[in-house]
DNA sequence: TTGGGTGCAAATTGTTTGCAATTGT
DNA sequence: ACAATTGCAAACAATTTGCACCCAA
């Protein structure tokens, strides 16, 4: 049995072939960052016949487990990616919607401070920078 | 002549009954951030008959002349702010919704300096703080 | 067996668009 | 007068939900 299933009995869900599939296509793809209708074209793509609803479901249920993470990028959609326990930011390549991560401790620690010292914990953040490639 | 009125010339817009009713609006509350719902409902309680479309259309108008700006907050809809010239960044507090402005240099040259190290240039960032209120 | 899970279609939400009527300049 | 602008309704895109059927435990 393949690793995946103890996340999704971990999570206290029922390991259904459509969420151990969609896993799977979260794992295995090499752009890491999918939106449902990507995960959703990939399942048909590999003659899977789940609905876009379903896709929908189990990643917001994949979310709430924390096995996934979501992102609001401009423009409408979310995408997912799998978490893989270390936190890190993103760039997005506005000319070719490349997204790169990257992490940078002197901006975490920044964030900290500033939350600080407006009285407040930092309880989460999100920081996309859009960008263009140089000339 | 009201100053707003200049500003929506400057910016090549006819000076109409909706679009200076709602720079009112936006530059008279002291929320400072609205959604497109909240601007169409400070119309109507303000007795002005203005579709709910021309909100969009207009708020959209001022985003491209650089009168108002567009934030992505979590959770769907857009929210807008007049612009006042200098740049800052937002902290929300996820308890009471509360919407905080700081700006910090540091955060900015790092912002600047990361996406150099990658190869491009930082065309724009969003960077919103969730934070909890210090016990 | 049986309650959670799924597919499908219909419903929502936030936003955009076509078009005829209206209004600044 | 004339093009720009608006209102309304219909169109959209992304996502959610109701419900009858299905399947993992």
């Amino acid at each position: 049995m393949a690793v995946e299933n103890q996340d999704l009995r971990k999570a206290g869900l029922k390991v259904t072939l459509p969420r151990v599939k969609i896993l799977q296509i979260l794992e295995s793809s090499d752009v890491r960052h999918l939106s449902a209708e990507d995960v959703y074209r990939a399942l048909l793509d590999a003659g899977e016949d789940v609905g876009l609803a379903t896709v929908y479901r189990v990643l917001t249920q994949f979310e709430t487990a924390g096995l996934v993470i979501r992102h609001n990028f401009d423009g409408g959609h979310s995408v997912f990616e799998v978490a893989r326990g270390e936190h890190h930011d993103h760039m997005v390549c506005v000319e070719s919607g490349k997204v790169i991560e990257f992490h940078n401790d002197e901006i975490e620690a920044l964030q900290e401070q500033i939350a600080a010292e407006h009285g407040y914990e930092l309880a989460g953040h999100s920081l996309v920078l859009y960008v263009n490639p140089l000339k």
